[in-house]
RNA sequence: GGCGCCGUAGCCAAGUGGUAAGGCAGAGGUUUGCAAAACCUCCACCCCCGGUUCGAAUCCGGGCGGCGCCUCCA
């Protein structure tokens, strides 16, 4: 089944045709850098990093553009505020934001403009826009005129009169039309300015990333994603400024991911009671069990954060995880260093002894297939794993010398990892004490548990028992299993 | 008020015409010295009321409830 994605601008679901034959050219609208990154900022880049290796896997070329507004009148106030520079303050929270990504392994974005050295194409951009008649100039500022545009509203469905009319938007006696956007705006002394036709300003929120798409991505790209928050007016005036600038369709698919919610409201940097900043939830979490978060659901639909739920999905995970331990004992092969096909064209080369396997990844794929599917696709890696432990388990893997058999389990693995490599899971062992510099607690932990064996082969129960439980107490748990005994730290 | 989304087990969640994936929690079992892990089994009349259909969680109409956007927001 080809893949098909749903598309805001027609409300439908569609197959997927690309502008150019194999290549996909992708715009997300980042952040503006004005307070550091909370859970929902990441929600888009994970969902679409997932897109972009899906993509990757069916045998495209991906381009992936994210935009980092670094000026803005928000960046303006908050570095005033600081008493530091718009640049100083756009380039600390730059830098919290790429380390989130970098955490939860967010590692496919090709291009990250930013606004301010993109300023030459939206001068060009505004003033291709006044002389062909869509916008105007006034006391300074430009903005574009919705009334020139027929189009307006189709993006989010609304009707331009309605939003003309609408109450909420001040008229003002330098704009023609309470509607329309400003595409530059003049600046005050003081403020960050840059020379244009129309006197020193800076440019107005959507225009950059108009510039910025077209220009790495050319005038008409295949997908635009970003928050469903961002539909109206954001995206909306985006494709009317570009498209009337271009005269060509803008872009193909317009994405938009559901937002995440505390308590059922969503969060937003506008409400401060809602903000959970994403380093705080780095420091207590697995980044695997947050981009579970976001991926086990679809895509549109809200995510409600709520306190137990990352652990709920974490304590879910420990059957991954257990099976990772288990296959590097059985193979000596961990599971993080494995060779998988990276692309579905490699398939016949995994067809694996397992049928089951085949089967669930069959129906992995025709789940991100329908848009996109992550939940559904989820399902199946749970199954998956089930039948890995049921087959390992039947041939006894652990005590019986069967070489064929491991070769099965092995490349059943395989296609483990094939598939959580799409949702660009497990991509990293946990941090465990070794990697933490501390050397010693592994040593000890070999020591007690050796111990422990001999005070076992002596029937020694109660003692062994009281050491399983003191350990227990410190976060230790203890499998003895019937080739030896394991530990863990949760 | 306008536009849009959503309402599936205690919780999270897939399924969009043929009688309900998966995860967490819970119950029983296999295994184990006992545990843990793993495996097996059990646990839903799909918000309500009409309608279409041989047949609906799934389509249509009407309710009720929740959320988003309409203003800066991922």
């Amino acid at each position: 089944m080809p893949l098909r994605l749903y598309n805001t601008l027609t409300q439908t679901k569609e197959p997927f045709q690309t502008v150019q034959p194999g290549k996909v050219g992708m715009y997300v609208c980042g952040p503006t850098v004005y307070s550091n990154s909370h859970v929902g900022h990441m929600v888009g880049p994970v969902i679409f990093d997932t897109i972009k290796r899906y993509l990757v896997y069916l045998g495209y070329d991906v381009t992936w553009v994210v935009n980092i507004t670094d000026v803005d009148d928000k960046l303006i106030v908050q570095a005033a505020k600081d008493g530091v520079t718009v640049k100083d303050l756009a380039d600390r929270v730059t830098e919290d934001y790429l380390h989130c990504l970098h955490q939860l392994g967010v590692d496919g974005i090709d291009h990250m403009p930013k606004a301010t050295e993109h300023i030459a194409e939206i001068v060009e951009m505004t003033q291709a826009l006044i002389n062909k008649g869509f916008a105007y100039a006034s006391s300074g500022d430009v903005y574009f005129d919705v009334t020139k545009a027929p189009e307006y509203g189709k993006l989010s469905h609304r009707d331009p009169e309605a939003l003309q009319a609408g109450a909420r938007i001040e008229p003002t006696a330098i704009k023609r039309n309470p509607g329309d956007f400003a595409l530059w705006k003049g600046s005050k002394p003081g403020e960050p300015a840059w020379e244009s036709p129309w006197g020193p300003g800076r440019p107005g929120w959507h225009i950059e990333c108009s510039a910025m798409s077209m220009k790495l991505l050319g005038e008409h790209f295949d997908i635009h994603g970003g928050g469903l928050d961002l539909v109206f007016p954001h995206h909306e005036n985006e494709v009317v400024q570009s498209e009337s600038y271009s005269g060509k369709t803008f872009a193909t698919y317009w994405l938009h991911n559901g937002l995440l919610t505390k308590a059922g409201k969503k969060i937003s940097k506008s409400d401060p009671g809602t903000v959970i900043l994403m380093s705080d939830l780095l420091r207590d979490h697995d980044p695997d069990t947050l981009r579970c978060l976001f991926l086990s659901s679809h895509y549109r639909r809200p995510i409600d954060y709520g306190p137990g739920r990352l652990d709920e999905i974490s304590r879910g995970l420990e059957a991954f995880r257990s099976l990772f331990d288990r296959f590097e004992r059985l193979t000596g092969t961990s599971f993080f260093t494995l060779e998988a096909p990276t692309r579905k064209s490699d398939e016949e080369k995994v067809a694996s002894s397992i049928p089951e396997i085949d089967e669930h990844r069959t129906r992995f794929l025709e789940a991100m297939d329908d848009d996109f599917n992550t939940g559904g696709a989820f399902g199946e890696l749970y199954e998956l794993v089930r039948a890995l432990n049921r087959f390992a388990d039947t041939h006894k893997l652990e005590t019986a010398a069967d070489p064929e058999a491991l070769a099965g389990y092995r490349a059943g693995v395989v296609v483990l990892k094939e598939l959580t490599q799409i949702l660009g899971l497990f991509l990293h062992p946990r941090v465990q004490p070794e990697a933490t510099g501390d050397s010693l607690t592994p040593k000890l932990l070999e020591l007690l548990v050796n111990l422990r064996a001999r005070v076992r082969k002596e029937k020694n129960f109660a003692l062994a028992d009281d050491i399983r439980n003191q350990l227990a107490e410190m976060g230790v748990t203890l499998e003895d299993r019937p080739d030896g005994t394991g530990w863990k730290i949760s």
